[in-house]
DNA sequence: TGTGTATTGTTCATCTTTGAACTATTATGT
DNA sequence: ACATAATAGTTCAAAGATGAACAATACACA
């Protein structure tokens, strides 16, 4: 086995980045369960947080915004329709697309949720500088700039 | 509905923690699509990195470094075992336990795979300084450690 | 020694996520 | 206008991950 290349552990960018993974993978795991008690899911949270911030959207945009396949939004929307945590109704002019909406309650367990994973962030970030965690999230959104036309 | 709590959009720490999430999940997409032609997944990489640097390991301990379930680990590694990449052998001391490690042909497939996801987080990382990419290593095992007792 | 407790790995049912195939609708080009 | 492409959403089968229940083994300690 030709071992001449330089191993990964002794690279500063590779030991830095599995450091990211691991602390948004512990995270999430901890997001799911402060999330529990208000029987909703990460994946969940993330489509109330992208309807509340973009009402009308269809749901190709959300899967995009989302970096999920569009069957994945399929399959988790009539869960949160069911719970009257948000309306799709045909756009007008194309009858193709669903626009999205939530709705009353929706909002108002998208705040609850909010409470909880704002506290989760803060405990995370609170460690670091305004300016470090500013950098850190320039860095990031570099990153997926990046990545994303891939 | 009470709006008077503070948007999260507005606090810098969550909008740069979301950033962090999105470069994650983005980059481990990537490198799901990027590890396809070696048959190999994220997850299956992760196991071998694993045993490489902790050879005789236990599925338990792996599951730990991980952040995953014991039951997960017991379906992953059928698979890889079967493809000759690496070993499990019954501890002699303690029988319940199964002792990892790679083989050759895992050592081989893994310097393959390295390079491709070595080569991803250096396109990641190479637009921060040295120094930014430390500190973002230092931010992140911090959040990790605070997170993982929680 | 013996009995109760902890630990390791497996099994199984369940839930998510995924990608390919499909339908319905709109857009494009001649 | 008409044939062809592209797009939005759905369905479905397969793969992944999870946690609870379980069997085998080891430990603690009276």
């Amino acid at each position: 086995m030709n071992n001449t290349q330089e191993l990964p552990w002794d690279n500063p960018r590779f030991r830095n980045w599995v450091a990211v993974a691991r602390a948004c993978h512990v995270l999430e795991r901890t997001l799911a369960v402060k999330l529990a008690p208000l029987d909703l899911k990460p994946a969940q949270l993330d489509v109330l947080m992208n309807l509340y911030r973009h009402p009308g959207m269809s749901q190709h945009d959300l899967a995009r915004k989302l970096l999920v396949g569009r069957s994945n939004i399929t399959m988790l929307l009539p869960q949160l329709e069911a719970r009257g945590l948000l309306r799709r109704e045909g756009d007008e002019k194309d009858k193709r697309i669903l626009r999205l909406a939530l709705t009353e309650a929706g909002e108002a367990l998208l705040m609850q949720a909010l409470k909880v994973h704002m506290a989760l962030i803060e405990k995370a970030m609170s460690q670091s500088t305004p300016e470090q965690c500013d950098m850190i999230g320039e860095q990031m959104r570099k990153i997926y700039d990046v990545l994303k036309e891939a």
